[in-house]
DNA sequence: GTCTATATGGTGATAGAC
DNA sequence: GTCTATCACCATATAGAC
């Protein structure tokens, strides 16, 4: 009764937990602050189950970032998916980051460790580019149709506008973050609703 | 002939030899990435002038991070002192981003891994926050007397528009440079205007 | 102030027992 | 697959000559 898994998930569990146990070292103390002795410490395990699972500490580290990068392009679909109106998409967007708000310094750190880490290695450049620009694509096709729906034609270019919305985003996620007096979980979105209110700003009848 | 240095002077001179090369490194490979070795050979001395001149790494990279936040903070003054018209201010800093952008990889991680940094070290995380809320408040200033000038009122809470402008500078220059591709040296400044006019919709004559 | 030499300790990665 | 033991290497920082 004790055991019940079979190898592969077994191995597959140890790998999870090395994984998880980096994430959370990565943060604290850098990709290269942390020694693969930590990793392995935390997760339960010695250096052996680290190199049983793992080529070395650069393999485990482009498997993180996949593995991140998987996550959110999740996220965003299931955040689009099927939504019905632009308000629908506001509300959602708000839960979401509310939800986000919570883990926002390792999230913010974590992410910043992989990207340098990224930049540095050639071979998994690739993977930070891809997600970014899916992202755009997505907020491209939401701002278009909901100017539409306003009857607004767009003040600019529909992929300008979509990058300015992406890298407002970011940028006030770190803001927040290195500064978060004063900036509320609704920031990005009381943001995202005043920018599509002033480009559809004209094509709605006055109160 | 050969010296006319007084020995504060050299020493100075050499601190700064130091730091440029520190700073070029860490870049590079990273501020842990990075030996107190690596950066005196580069700088062309060996450790012993390192330790002779700082108490040891973590001195450096504190006083690297002052430096560039000073720097920072003199240009972004330089930039808006003594300027006429918004024209003026929009020409100014499209001729301050063609300048950055032929450093902005550099730049960009230098600054990146240096956050990082003082994140980790609490003595040191004040210096980030600082200039982040200098530079809010110039902004601010800005664009309150450019939408008055247009006769426009302002759509949201001043300090709420600035925090936008300030945070799309910042993740459109993180967009910029991890995906350079149809991204020009202009987008900050096209993106401002691109804001000053909608946030100002209205108050204008029509064509 | 800058050098060389050295003390001391941590690191990634391997070998081989279980 | 995970362990312990071990290797070769590189790090920070110090000591003492010049």
């Amino acid at each position: 009764m004790a055991k019940r898994l079979t190898r592969a998930e077994s191995r597959e569990r140890t790998r999870e937990r090395l994984l998880a146990a980096a994430a959370e070292l990565f943060a604290e103390r850098g990709v290269n602050g942390t020694s693969v002795e930590q990793i392995a410490e935390r997760a339960g395990y010695t250096r052996g189950a680290f190199y049983g699972n793992f080529e070395d500490k650069h393999e485990l580290v482009v498997e993180l970032l996949a593995q991140r990068r998987a996550r959110e392009a999740e996220e965003i679909t299931a955040l689009a998916e099927g939504v019905g109106s632009f308000e629908e998409m506001l509300r959602r967007l708000r839960a979401w980051h509310v939800e986000r708000a919570r883990h926002l310094p390792e999230w913010f750190v974590l992410r910043a460790e992989l990207t340098l880490y990224a930049l540095r290695n050639p071979s998994a450049r690739p993977l930070v580019g891809a997600g970014e620009l899916e992202a755009r694509a997505l907020l491209e096709g939401g701002i278009s149709a909901e100017l539409a729906r306003r009857g607004a034609r767009p003040p600019a270019d529909p992929g300008f506008l979509a990058l300015i919305v992406h890298a407002l985003e970011d940028g006030l996620l770190r803001q927040r973050y290195l500064i978060p007096d004063g900036i509320g979980d609704d920031v990005v979105v009381d943001a995202l609703e005043l920018l599509m209110r002033s480009w559809s700003a004209g094509a709605q009848s006055p109160t």
